[in-house]
DNA sequence: TCTGGGGTCCTAGGACCC
DNA sequence: TCTGGGGTCCTAGGACCC
């Protein structure tokens, strides 16, 4: 039996998510900014035809964005988990045996439709797609999940195409392979593009020719695993549970520089705050928190990177208890003097919340808190989130991040009784 | 003025043990 | 004073992903 995966992905998927909702948008260049409105991390065909770069400074587009009348918003993370869920609910239509692999992408396991029309069959999916959601797709189909990416890339590049790219032929796989930079391999970042550069591997077919021993000697067996999957061996099987996370961190870069250990100290409760409700939802406790804490790199002043780790005497998910060490570690590590640019919180060594070992010095009445936190879970799930917070986290907020061109939350209805009440 | 946030996995080397 | 092998655990650093 052989293997087949698709690859689905959302074209431009935050860009199209605004899109979606204003169809005066259709045609126009439009890109999407990160946290603080920092940098483009979403762009329009339009915008990529402007020569916009994906990860540019936002500040650096400027001009271009100007003259062309570019549409440009802030990230707006809760219509896109929306959408994303939206989508992920179709693709679901087709086969039970669905990868949500991030925000806008999903595998799918076509293990049994050899035979069938399989660009008929894509096609089917993108339409059903775009029609229930609003939202394009492309759609790569090959026997291994790296093929099956690479599949993806190249539907998009080709007219022709049309979003649908199947490669089960193995004449069609070595031409995609030759036509693809050995860096838009999944798994080949920018250091080893580099590295295999020099050793005369250009593309995704010279890596494939490579010889195992060299693939394992420079690039780990991780390398080894890709350049397999080029093969057209299935090393990646679909995860259809998605793992528990091993760390959870929230960190921000602030809207200005802050000084105060004050200002610090409420930034530095919200992170552990998240932090704490993330564990919640997974049902983990965490053993141990690091708070981190950074100047701006790239401004010439006094610079100061520091992060202080400590181990709880019980694992915990209590706001409360990851409060008071979030602080703990904050003040060991806080110096005055600098302008500090961005700071988070880590939770680290987690377990499932049924497993943790009670110490016998535990002071801490867990019952009570366990109860507290469902009762917040609970109201902040009904009202939105940090509708119900600890004082800590103060009210002002003065290092909050920018946003000024958020767009409505649209699908959520809390997302418009605050958008009215905002704006 | 303005430069994102949140993750995973692997390896090498040191400390320590028998 | 010299000489091992074999194992575990931890950490830092480097690579990658979206």
């Amino acid at each position: 039996m052989t293997s087949l995966f698709a690859l689905v992905d959302c074209n431009n998927f935050y860009a199209s998510c605004e899109r979606v909702f204003d169809p005066k948008l259709e045609g126009k260049p439009i890109v999407v900014l990160s946290n603080n409105d920092g940098c483009i991390i979403a762009r329009s065909n339009e915008a990529k035809a402007l020569g916009i770069q994906m990860g540019e400074p936002a500040f650096k587009a400027k001009d271009v964005i100007e003259q062309h009348d570019v549409q440009v918003f802030s990230s707006n993370y809760t219509l896109y988990g929306d959408m994303s869920a939206r989508v992920m609910q179709t693709l679901a239509q087709f086969t039970p045996n669905l990868e949500v692999y991030s925000i806008d992408e999903a595998f799918l396991d076509l293990g049994n439709f050899y035979g069938r029309d399989l660009n008929h069959y894509a096609q089917e999916m993108r339409n059903t797609v775009k029609t229930w959601t609003g939202i394009p797709v492309s759609v790569g189909i090959a026997p291994t999940k790296t093929l099956a990416k690479l599949a993806n890339r190249l539907s998009k590049k080709s007219k022709k195409a049309d979003g649908v790219l199947v490669l089960t032929d193995e004449r069609h796989i070595e031409e995609a392979l030759r036509r693809t930079e050995v860096g838009d391999v999944w798994g080949i970042g920018r250091r080893y593009a580099q590295k295999l550069a020099g050793f005369g591997i250009h593309t995704a077919l010279d890596l494939r020719n490579a010889s195992d021993a060299f693939v394992k000697k420079n690039m780990t067996v991780v390398g080894l695993r890709t350049v397999r999957e080029l093969r057209g061996e299935a090393c990646l099987d679909l995860e259809l549970v998605a793992p528990n996370k091993q760390n959870i961190c929230t960190s921000r870069s602030f809207g200005q520089s802050v000084s105060s250990l004050s200002e610090l100290q409420e930034a530095t409760a919200n992170y552990a705050s998240r932090c704490a409700a993330k564990l919640r939802r997974q049902k983990s406790c965490a053993g141990a928190i690091t708070v981190f804490l950074q100047t701006n790199q790239f401004r010439d002043e006094p610079q100061y990177f520091n992060s202080k780790t400590i181990a709880l005497p019980t694992a915990s998910n209590s706001t409360l208890e990851l409060l008071h060490y979030a602080n703990l570690a904050l003040q060991a590590l806080y110096r005055e003097g600098y302008k500090y640019k961005k700071s988070g919180v880590i939770v680290s060594e987690l377990r499932p919340q049924n497993q943790v070992q009670a110490s016998l010095l535990d002071t801490v009445d867990r019952d009570k808190h366990q109860r507290l936190m469902q009762a917040l879970d609970k109201l902040n799930s009904a009202w939105g989130r940090d509708k119900v917070t600890c004082a800590a986290q103060g009210t002002t907020r003065p290092w909050q991040l920018k946003c000024e061109k958020k767009s409505p939350c649209y699908t959520t209805r809390l997302g418009q009784l605050l958008y009215v009440g905002v704006g």
